[in-house]
DNA sequence: GCCGTTTTCGGCCCGACTGTTTTCAGTCG
């Protein structure tokens, strides 16, 4: 999108301008640069349709941002940047990126020993060069050696499917010592971000004691968090905090909390930045003052004990920490409250009421052995009946998928017996659970599907999904994938964009051209919940969801464990405010199954 | 450079920590 490609700019030209001295003209291209990535629609539409004007309409951008958005526009570039780029020819971004370098010290590395990039920084380091420039130190040299280190092992962010399941690890052994009363994570693994840099973990510990026994108890805490299994590095050990560095890689933070700011402290770290920047300044404008020890009037503390009387003093309705992005949730968590005295106004829409953890009741998207996996269609059943599940979907790969032993027409129609089989059996055991016969079939490069008409037609419903070729250009893969939407008998297009994370950007694709097939159609997309895919993304689902195109969660499970990525692909359909009646898995199997049934020739 | 229910000029979120200093700038979250 090139609204991010824009904001990238404005940001290094944020940053290279605080390597001079005018602060607060960088902070208006950072903040320039966060509206853009708020936006819902691409900058070149909105110039298309209104011009120049059209732009400056956009929060933080005036005359001279909306002229360099236009200069991007039409020139594929911005002189602005070109010409500090020439001033300082650095690549600033990776420089730092290395943790304790910000733009001033970028300058002076420049100045001095005309250090460019990762590679000149860390051999002035080794060489000992750091060290005996103005304002730097050994100490700063070690930490910047440490730093390249860390950022090479971990080469950045981790997936939150590959942490999650350790802090939830890290949280249990803490809950065993019980000395604490309170436990949460807090920061991007709260607010379920697909990708984590680090984490936090915030406790509060029994106060109604007195207070050595408070101590007491937050001391044993930290010592025994320091001394989990895996820990290579401990640092900032205190007594109210510590941070470890796990054999993973990863940094996790412990803080000990006083209960009547515990509220106010969980805000604070769970961010994000943006949304807490905002949240402050309606605080102020409310005569408040907000930081991670309360909300305050003058020295009075109003609130702090839990989040929800925070948001509720500053007038707000309480915001889920999925969607605390500043991606509109607060002017909507605003508007409401603005709107209740005077109902005459025409809709309280308000925040929506997102879908829960427990709201799903059965997967759409799950392989069997049929696909050489490890587990029968009967094992993956009772795996589901043992989550709660309603109904599952069996979908696996069709024939073009060699390589997954892809079913052909016949082999399907062998499935379907076996399923029914296992139907019987179940509904006279009393089970109230049904296996629905889907099947992933796969998007040719014309748009054709690799199965028959008439065989599909005999499924309860089928997914297709593009699993090669998938450099095509943007028009082609469009006309492709919105061919197989146009087959009445395609109910659902599985990991709609074919992103993988850290691995494979997303095909080109239009994706408004894509709603608007699926809308007309009746054909629902997926929210691959498998942690590498996370397809479709949160703005792509907030843009579905205000679209009118209903969605399903499916894990794509290849093996029953797998079936738990569920909470995946929820945390990532609440990030794009979706509802219930927005996800067709959260409805009950009848109501479901009328709709696979008859979405396609109601639309 | 942007913005305006005290402003078209004079403000821009807040606090902790670190390493360098000898009172504080830079970085982070």
């Amino acid at each position: 999108m090139i609204n991010r490609e824009i904001a990238k700019i404005f940001y290094e030209i944020s940053q290279r301008l605080e390597t001079e001295e005018t602060s607060f003209k960088s902070q208006a291209y950072q903040k320039a640069a966060l509206s853009l990535e708020a936006l819902s629609e691409d900058v070149k539409d909105t110039y298309k349709r209104q011009g120049i004007n059209g732009l400056k309409e956009i929060p933080n951008i005036g005359e001279s941002m909306a002229e360099k958005i236009v200069e991007y526009l039409k020139t594929g570039k911005i002189k602005e940047n070109q010409r500090l780029k020439k001033k300082m020819p650095v690549n600033i971004e990776e420089l730092i990126s290395v943790e304790g370098i910000g733009p001033k010290m970028v300058r002076d590395l420049y100045r001095h020993l005309k250090i460019k990039n990762l590679i000149d920084l860390e051999k002035a380091a080794k060489a000992g060069k750091i060290r005996s420039l103005p304002n730097f130190g050994l100490k700063t040299e070690q930490n910047i050696l440490q730093s390249i280190e860390f950022l090479k092992r971990s080469k950045g962010r981790f997936l939150l499917g590959e942490i999650l399941p350790k802090v939830y690890e890290i949280i249990d052994a803490l809950k065993k010592v019980k000395k604490a009363k309170q436990i949460f994570e807090a920061g991007s693994i709260r607010r379920r971000k697909e990708t984590i840099g680090d984490v936090d973990i915030l406790i509060t510990v029994d106060e109604t004691k007195n207070p050595a026994f408070a101590k007491a108890s937050a001391d044993k805490m930290i010592d025994y968090f320091v001394s989990l299994p895996g820990v290579v590095k401990i640092w900032g050990k205190g007594s109210t905090k510590a941070s470890i560095r796990l054999k993973e890689g990863f940094d996790v933070d412990l803080r000990v909390l006083p209960e009547k700011q515990f509220g106010s402290a969980l805000q604070y770290f769970t961010g994000s930045k943006e949304h807490n920047i905002i949240l402050r300044k309606i605080a102020m404008n409310q005569g408040l003052k907000l930081n991670e020890y309360g909300l305050f009037r003058g020295k009075k503390m109003i609130a702090g004990r839990n989040e929800k009387e925070i948001y509720a003093a500053l007038k707000m309705d309480y915001i889920e920490p999925e969607l605390r992005e500043n991606k509109g949730e607060i002017e909507v968590a605003l508007r409401q409250i603005q709107n209740k005295p005077n109902q005459t106004h025409d809709k309280p829409n308000g925040l929506p009421k997102i879908i829960g953890y427990s709201d799903i009741l059965g997967d759409l998207h799950i392989h069997s052995n049929y696909n050489g996996g490890e587990n029968s269609i009967l094992e993956i059943a009772e795996a589901a009946i043992n989550i709660g599940y309603q109904y599952i979907g069996i979908a696996d790969h069709t024939k073009f998928l060699r390589i997954e032993h892809g079913l052909d027409e016949k082999q399907l129609t062998i499935q379907r017996e076996e399923i029914d089989k296992i139907n019987k059996k179940l509904q006279a055991s009393g089970f109230k659970f049904y296996i629905l016969q889907g099947c992933e079939a796969n998007i040719m490069p014309d748009g054709s599907i690799d199965i028959k008409d008439e065989a599909l037609s005999r499924l309860d419903y089928v997914i297709a999904g593009v699993h090669h070729q998938m450099k095509m250009p943007k028009e082609k893969m469009t006309k492709r994938i919105i061919k197989a939407i146009n087959n009445p008998n395609v109910d659902i297009i599985s990991h709609p964009t074919g992103r993988i994370l850290k691995r494979r950007d997303e095909y080109e694709v239009d994706f408004n051209e894509i709603l608007k097939a699926t809308k007309k159609t009746g054909t629902i997309l997926e929210i691959n919940a498998n942690p590498y895919r996370l397809d479709l993304n949160d703005s792509y689902i907030k843009k579905a969801k205000e679209f009118g195109v209903k969605m399903v969660i499916n894990t794509d499970a290849h093996r029953k464990e797998q079936l738990n990525f569920m909470k995946y692909g929820i945390s990532q359909a609440r990030r794009g405010w979706a509802e219930r009646k927005d996800i067709i898995n959260c409805w009950p199997a009848e109501e479901m199954k009328n709709f696979l049934k008859d979405s396609k020739s109601r639309a």
